[in-house]
RNA sequence: GGCCAGGUAGCUCAGGUGGUAGAGCGCAGCCCUGAAAAGGCUGGCGUCGGGGGUUCAACUCCCUCCCUGGCCA
């Protein structure tokens, strides 16, 4: 398929021709295979046979799964999956810390870095590098990883917490127009309502003391030195949802309520990964302010509307080679190693 | 059997001294440049329980029937 160029990309790609643009370096590249699609599409089923077939290594690109002790509300691999493949990005940041798209594609990147760079046949004895497989749900990280951020300051909490205390008191638009007299296009561009958006925006205009759109025009970095193949699970939306349904129910019998308990008494109601998908609603049932059913009615409800709005963003994602199915179905497997080529 | 309340969008419900109706959620489409499993934008949806009557016009008034809930027998 011939990579569409929109309009959009002229001016960048023109400022930064991309490597993995260019046919004819990228036959001796490594390969990077990108396993993407909606939550409970079967991304780690697909990612692990492949990794068995290709001698391949998982990244992790899905923001929750990284945080340790969430175990049950998150999907990740099992221990034994986990032992038989390697998985990078899994367990590497603390409940009650941040983390961030900018900080997910430094260390994304080193490990992809390192991962090629590995002296073949060193420990293994196998002929070549590991086959890296960046797996996972998340848009924007996955979007940092691949094309890169543009330079901007990193978040500033202290900005953030006075912001969001003046956009209760004095509503949305007063932020809104504060960041009109900051930078007019990213006003233009981002609705007021949409706070956090706002907030990010008048963050960067105030540390960098320039507008962010004007920093935006510097571009970004993306990746090097990889041919990428990126496989989209794309199942049918009804087995989707009733998939999601039931695993959402199995999360709630299968101790969610419990994990939550005991994280929220070690971390507190502030630890960011307790307001995620499940967690959320778990909280809500401990504080009685949900039923059990409601709860789990809920979490189903908010799974499913994610799975929604992932597919809005990587339809958009170019160059995806698209299943039309789950991952788990030896049929897709079967596919999808088809169009893996390691040159 | 009698009395009362109610039957309006897929769901929960608002509304109208008669001029063919709304809100939230769902659903669908979309946006996204360091909180992203977050946050936001847009959109269609109805024979207003059935049947009669009055009227230029009924979802709104009248009659009747059906259904649901409650109370009394």
């Amino acid at each position: 398929m011939e990579r569409a160029l929109k309009a959009g990309d002229t001016s960048e790609s023109a400022r930064q021709p991309s490597v993995s643009d260019q046919p004819s370096d990228s036959a001796r590249e490594p390969l990077l295979v990108v396993v993407l699609g909606p939550t409970a599409s079967g991304k780690t089923s697909l990612a692990l046979s492949l990794a068995r077939r290709f001698h391949g290594e998982v990244v992790n690109c899905d923001s929750v799964a990284m945080y340790r002790e969430f175990e049950i509300g998150t999907a990740k691999p099992s221990i034994a999956e986990r032992a038989e493949v390697a998985h990078h990005l899994i367990d590497c940041v603390d409940p009650s810390g941040d983390f961030s798209a900018g900080e997910y594609a430094r260390q994304a990147r080193q490990i992809l870095k390192e991962m090629v760079a590995r002296v073949p046949g060193e420990e293994t004895g196998l002929l070549s590098h590991p086959l890296p497989i960046v797996t996972g749900g998340t848009g924007l990280y996955l979007r940092a990883l691949l094309e890169g951020l543009f330079p901007g300051p990193q978040r500033s909490e202290d900005l953030r917490v006075k912001l969001r205390g003046r956009a209760r008191k004095l509503g949305a638009e007063y932020l809104h127009k504060v960041l009109r007299r900051l930078d007019a296009t990213a006003a233009e561009q981002i609705h007021a309502n949409d706070v956090p958006k706002v907030i990010r925006a008048i963050e960067v205009c105030v540390a960098a003391r320039q507008p962010m759109t004007k920093l935006w025009q510097g571009g970004s970095e993306p990746l090097r030195g990889f041919r990428i193949l990126r496989l989209g699970l794309n199942p049918n939306r009804e087995a989707l949802y009733e998939r999601i349904n039931r695993r959402a129910a199995k999360m709630f019998d299968e101790g969610l309520v419990e994990e939550t308990k005991a994280l929220l008494e070690k971390y507190g109601a502030e630890a960011r990964p307790l307001s995620s998908l499940g967690y959320k609603q778990a909280v809500q049932y401990l504080k009685g302010e949900l039923s059990r059913v409601e709860a789990i009615v809920a979490a189903q409800q908010a799974h499913r509307n994610y799975a929604k709005r992932q597919m809005t963003w990587f339809r958009r994602e170019p160059n995806v080679a698209w299943l039309a199915g789950f991952g788990d179905d030896s049929g897709i497997q079967a596919e999808a190693m088809g169009r893996v080529d390691l040159g």
